[in-house]
DNA sequence: ACTATCCGCTAAATCGGTTTAGTATGCTCT
DNA sequence: AGAGCATACTAAACCGATTTAGCGGATAGT
């Protein structure tokens, strides 16, 4: 019964076998897999080999065309030079600007990553980062997404968190953010502001919301309750923003100035508000949120809050790899600020009978 | 950096320090790992275990909360359920909804992806096949991208390659998309077309091109030298089509149609137009071509070529999981047609003094 | 002459799973 | 009693690398 090692099979031998692995490389020279090994990797290991026989390892690898296998080296090393990235929605400009930022500096380090979208599903926003870590990863980015436990790698988020341990917070600087909006509204004029403010389930709602209420206290602004409303529903396109300010306009209220939760909504904002026949900026004037790339090119041009996105990606992929290379309970940052910028552009204008009242 | 408050609470109740291996559950159940292995995995070998000890084996997976290493799996069954998609930019519309599709299917399938883009330098369109391959892909996606050699896996292009082995290319039914735009410009009366060329790099460019002149001539459109523009520039912004735009304006040559190569150039177009006076779309009708998410939400709407993106990146994704799982000399298809629409919005109307001429 | 080091490598363990072949035991059937 | 078979598992090879310990011979130092 011991046909096992009864020589080769007349034709059984797999003929479409993968490439060149380490080993037909060594049988190839004639040296054992661990010289080619310590030769290919520059290890320090490898000085006492001299270089004539490095030159030819080298160069055999590269006639061959070798290329070690990352799975077989990931698992060895216990190191997969990989990281998971949770964004809700792909083909939302937001995510995909950090992302972007988050792909340069990744891929420069030497770092693949895997993307998931949750679509706001909390079954797959639990399972995510489960599935992540078995397939190894370093680290988790999570984007405008609050993971509630289950992960044991260093994670960054981007506008997510609050207080969770473990979690370094990219965060834009809110009460900044907010103060540039109105105080811009305010210097051209505007008193009667309204408001539209994000879904229940974004995480950046409620900071924003408190930090707007800051801000218009301190300019002594004050917020009427029927000029707040608040967008609804999954989607991620200008529609929401368009049916909530046609219930702004439907409330009678009188407003000349709306700050709007994004740019998306605020682009469906001014659709409604043309619609109504109240012309943007002459009669009413709108500021938006986030500057995706859009929002330069709509008509008119919209104004609004900058947030650096990319940069906040790229800030976010560098904190994490610092985590990860860092030893185990090295001290981490809890909180990385960022600041916003006002773009103004069409969108806004004196407001109507307010020639330089201030 | 911030320190968090005093550091984790000493009860310290660490949920799983290193996540629990195969070895460590059956040395727990002091049972073989082989044992484990095949009833976790519901391995028809496990038939004679009985379902007494599969019930244990079970539980006390579920309760040590063990998840096999995919890494480990991976490399033993030569499977890594992973595949790789290469992009020009990630944060461009165009890839982004094709992603969106090719996530929906792959995630669903069990897959993973890895994205990288290249922003057209040739250096990445060439190192990256090899270094996903190194990570062992079991396949491609390859969106507006050709690569010229290097590939040992399926690759689905999502237009992109022509006739190279081995793809599978999904394709626009490009000559469609033209008569869809010209005869919907032509029915209102328009005779004079400017029209907007793509960039070198880009894959569809030429195809297009062609597509464009034979429907010009089934239709008896004539095109003027003078009134066709190309975009030049890597970068994806509404700039460029804005620049080109002039240009056609210096000409001094009449139009009342303009036919884009993409919307983010349209985009810029209608600035361009507007800006010179002309009035869009009662003095020039403006057509785009992609429907990207935005495309409906500029003024004027933007009327459009639409291509399904979404759906483009579903089918690749389908289809490159079917050739992945095929047997490995099984045929494949080299090309998938896909149908555009056209979608009327608001940049196009009746030329100018052609009351219902046709 | 004897130990110490250096040189140029190799053997073998290891990462964490999957999978094939096999083994010990008990039972049935002739 | 012995063959045949099912049951309930286990041992060990294997995937493709990395990495540590060590070996045999040459040279150097004392």
């Amino acid at each position: 019964m011991l046909r096992s090692k009864s020589g080769p099979a007349p034709h059984a031998r797999k003929p479409a076998r993968q490439s060149v692995s380490l080993r037909s490389l060594a049988e190839h020279l004639g040296l054992s897999q661990a010289a080619v090994s310590l030769v290919i990797n520059r290890s320090p290991a490898a000085k006492s080999i001299p270089q004539r026989t490095q030159d030819l390892i080298r160069q055999a690898a590269r006639e061959l065309n070798y290329r070690p296998n990352q799975l077989a080296r990931s698992l060895r090393q216990q190191r997969s030079y990989t990281i998971g990235v949770v964004v809700p929605e792909i083909s939302e400009g937001y995510a995909a600007l950090v992302m972007s930022g988050i792909e340069d500096h990744l891929l420069e380090e030497g770092y693949f990553y895997f993307v998931v979208s949750h679509r706001h599903r909390s079954e797959l926003i639990e399972e995510y980062p489960l599935l992540l870590q078995q397939r190894a990863v370093e680290g988790l980015i999570a984007v405008d997404t609050a993971f509630t436990e289950g992960v044991q790698v260093p994670l960054v988020a981007v506008s997510g968190h609050r207080d969770v341990p473990g979690v370094t917070n990219i965060v834009l600087n809110h009460s900044q953010a907010a103060s540039l909006a109105l105080e811009h509204l305010t210097a051209l004029g505007h008193r009667n502001m309204a408001f539209i403010k994000g879904q229940e389930f974004s995480s950046d709602t409620a900071v924003r919301w408190d930090s707007v209420r800051g801000a218009a206290e301190v300019l002594g602004i004050q917020i009427k309750d029927r000029l707040v409303v608040q967008l609804e529903g999954e989607s991620s396109s200008p529609e929401l923003g368009y049916q909530v300010t046609k219930k702004l306009l439907a409330s009678g209220e009188l407003f000349t100035g709306l700050f709007a939760f994004n740019d998306i909504s605020a682009i469906g904002a001014v659709q409604a508000l043309r619609e109504a026949g109240r012309r943007v900026p002459q009669d009413v004037s709108v500021v938006g949120f986030d500057d995706i790339q859009s929002a330069a090119f709509q008509n008119p041009a919209l104004t609004t809050v900058r947030q650096p996105l990319r940069e906040m990606g790229v800030i976010a992929a560098e904190t994490l790899l610092q985590r990860i290379t860092a030893p185990p309970n090295a001290p981490y940052p809890k909180e990385i600020i960022v600041e916003p910028s006002l773009v103004v552009r069409a969108s806004t204008a004196t407001a109507p009978g307010s020639s330089r009242v201030s």
